[in-house]
DNA sequence: CTGAAAGCGCTTACAG
DNA sequence: CTGAAAGCGCTTACAG
C-alpha cells in the first residue's frame, strides 16, 4: 500500500480508499491509484486488515469426519451460505477425537475466527469449558450442550427413529435388531431413546440382545451384526443409527450369506448418494442437510452481525424416512427364515 | 500481551518470550508471566503474528467438490499431515465453476496462505495466471498444468483404463461403452485415452455411439447410459469415468429393469466404502487417494520450509483394479442378453 | 537473562 | 476530497 501511495503520489489513505471503496476519490487520482496498484502487482494483505479491524471473516467449522456424507453435505450448505457472505471457512476433523477436537477449537480461537459452527464429539463439560473460553459466537449442530446457552441446530433424533420402528412393525417384525451410537453423544441416545419408544408404544417388551452398541463405525457395526444374526433368537430387522454403520451391516450380511431384504430388513439413519442406486435400495431416514448446514451458517451471521441477541435460538428439523426396498413384510410371530441353523 | 506485560511487571519481550520458548526466562518471572496469564485469560494473537513473521500457518486447499468421495479421502490426507505440521486447512470447493475457482485462489492469496493445494477444475491458461500471480507454492492434484512447473501429485489415468479394458475384454468384452468425464479436463481425457488405447491394442474397431460424454456427475451419466443401452446395437459392458457417474449408471439400469452383471458389466472408477457392501459390489479402479493426499502435503511442506528448491517435482501414483462382482464373463461376439428387444 | 523500540500493512478518526 | 498519524498485537535485532 506504502508502495502504491507513493508510485501514485498519493496518501496511504486514498489508495485504501480506492482498494474499498471507503470514500470518494476523484477520478484522476483514483486512476494514478488504479494504474499503480496494476503495476505494483499490489495484493491486499487480509492478514493486516483483520489485525486492525479485529475481523478475520473466517468461520471454524469443526467435524467428527470429512469422510461421512452426512457431514460433507453439512458443510457444502454451510460454505455456499457463508462464502456469499463473505466468509472463509477453517474446516477442522476430529475423528471424534476429543483431545483434537479441543486442541481444533484452540487453534481457531488463537486464529481469531469470527465464529464457529461445531458438530460436537464428546461429553459435555469439557467441551462447554473449551467452547466458553473461546468467546466467540457459536452455533452447534446436531445436538445441543447442556449448560451451555447457543443458537444450534438439531433434528428429532427420536420421532425419527419411532417413524422407521412404527414402518417396520406395520411390515410385521416384532425382533427388531437396533445397532446404536455412541451412547456417551447425544445423537446416539436420542435414537436409542426413540427406539425403545417405539417398542413400548407398540407394546413389544425390550430384549437385551437385541440393542448392540456400535460406535458410529462400520467396524464395529460389523461385528454388531454378527453378534445378532448369530444369536439363538436374531431379529427379522436392523436399524443401524447412521450411515457408515449400514455399511458394516451389509457387509456381515454378506459374510454370512443373508440376503436383504428376504432373509433380514434393514434400515439406515442418514440418507446418501448411493442409497438407492445399488442393491439393496435402502430404506433410511433422510436427515435434511441442506437445511442444517442453510440455518447454521444463517443463524451464525446473524449473531456476528449482531442482528440475533440473547439467548440462543434452537431450529429443530425433522427427518423424513425414505422408504425404498431393504425392508419386507413378514408374518408376526414367525423367526427369521430359517437357512439351516434350526439346530440352534 | 501488553497487558499481561503490566501485570507481571515485565517487558513484552519476556511475556512473549515464555509464550513462545524463544527465549531463556528466569523461573521467578515466568512464574509471574504465568501466573498473569491466567488471571487475565490471554490468548496469542496468531493473526498479529502471522502480520509480523509473513507466514500464517495456513495452506489453501481447492477442491471441486466435498460432497465426492475421492476429494474428501484425499482432504483428509491431506489435512492429517498438515495439522500434525502445525497448519491449518482453509478448504474451498468451487463445483467445477472456473470463475468460483479463481475467486478463491484470490481470496486465499489475499489472505496470505502460506501455500496452495488444488485440484483444478477448467481450461489451463487461466488458471495458469491465476497461480501465478499468487506467487506461492503450490501442489497440483490429479491433473498436471501445461506451461506451469510446480509439484504434483497425479495418477497414472491411462493406463488404469487400459487395466479395466483389458479386464473387460478378457471377459470376452468386445462392445464396451465408456462414459467420460469432461474432455476439457486433463483426467478426463487421459481416462478416454486409456479406454482407445485399450481399444487399438486388442485390434478392436473404435465405435463413435460407445463414447458417451458425461460432465463426471450423476445426472449426465444417467442420461449417457440410457442413450448406449436404447441404441441399436447396445454395449455389454460399461465403464464409469468416475465414482459419482457410476450412480447414474446403476440408477439408468434400474429403470430399464437391467440387471448387473446379468444383462450388463459395469466397471467405475474410484472406490468408495460403499462398492463393496451393496450389490453387485462394484469392480473399480481404486486411486490410492491416502497416498495423493499424504504425498501432496509434503511435497507442499517441503517446499515452503526451503527443503525442496527448483523445478517441479512429479508424483506419479498407480490405480489399482478392484475387481468385484459387477462384471461377468460373456461371449465375444454375441450381443447382450436380448430382453425382448430383437425387434429394435 | 532482560528491556525499549521499530515495524509488519492495514484502517480510521481527526483536521484541513 | 485529501493527508498525517496513531494503533491493532505481535516479533526480534540491538543494546545492555
Amino acid at each position: 500500500m506504502l508502495a502504491v501511495a507513493k508510485a501514485a503520489k498519493v496518501s496511504i489513505f486514498t489508495v485504501s480508499a480506492v482498494v474499498n471503496g471507503t470514500s470518494v476519490v476523484s477520478d484522476q487520482r483514483r486512476e494514478r491509484v488504479e494504474k499503480a496498484i496494476r503495476a505494483i502487482g499490489y495484493k491486499r494483505n487480509a492478514v493486516a486488515r483483520s489485525l486492525k479491524t479485529g475481523r478475520t471473516q473466517t468461520i471454524g467449522v469443526v467435524i467428527g469426519d470429512i469422510t461421512n456424507p452426512f457431514y460433507t453435505d453439512v458443510v457444502a450448505a454451510i460454505q455456499q451460505v457463508l462464502y456469499r457472505a463473505g466468509y472463509g471457512v477453517m474446516l477442522c476433523c476430529n475423528d471424534r477425537d476429543v483431545t483434537l477436537q479441543e486442541d481444533h477449537i484452540a487453534v481457531l480461537r488463537d486464529r481469531r475466527v469470527d465464529g464457529l459452527i461445531i458438530s460436537p464429539t464428546g461429553e459435555d463439560t469439557h467441551l462447554r469449558k473449551a467452547l466458553e473460553q473461546t468467546h466467540l459466537p457459536v452455533v452447534l449442530v446436531d445436538r445441543i450442550l447442556t449448560g451451555f446457552d447457543c443458537d444450534a441446530v438439531i433434528i428429532e433424533n427420536r420421532s425419527a427413529v419411532r417413524s422407521v420402528m412404527r414402518y417396520l412393525i406395520s411390515l410385521g417384525h416384532r425382533r427388531i435388531g437396533f445397532i446404536s451410537g455412541l451412547l456417551g453423544s447425544f445423537t446416539g441416545r436420542e435414537r436409542l431413546a426413540g427406539y425403545n419408544d417405539a417398542l413400548k408404544e407398540a407394546g413389544i417388551a425390550r430384549e437385551q440382545g437385541l440393542v448392540q452398541l456400535g460406535n458410529f463405525r462400520s467396524d464395529e457395526a460389523y461385528e454388531a451384526t454378527l453378534r445378532l444374526m448369530t444369536a439363538a433368537k436374531s431379529p427379522t430387522a436392523i436399524i443401524s443409527s447412521n450411515n457408515q454403520m449400514v455399511i458394516g451391516v451389509m457387509k456381515a450380511l454378506n459374510h454370512l450369506k443373508l440376503s436383504c431384504p428376504e432373509d433380514i430388513s434393514v434400515a439406515g439413519f442418514d440418507d446418501f448418494p448411493w442409497a438407492d442406486a445399488f442393491r439393496p435400495q435402502l430404506t433410511t431416514i433422510a436427515q435434511p442437510v441442506r437445511a442444517i448446514g442453510e440455518q447454521a451458517a444463517h443463524l451464525l451471521i446473524e449473531r456476528i452481525d449482531g442482528r440475533a441477541k440473547g439467548k440462543g435460538r434452537k431450529v429443530i428439523l425433522a427427518g423424513e424416512l425414505k422408504v425404498r426396498e431393504s425392508c419386507r413384510r413378514v408374518i408376526p410371530g414367525a423367526t427369521r427364515k430359517s437357512r439351516g441353523e434350526a439346530a440352534q
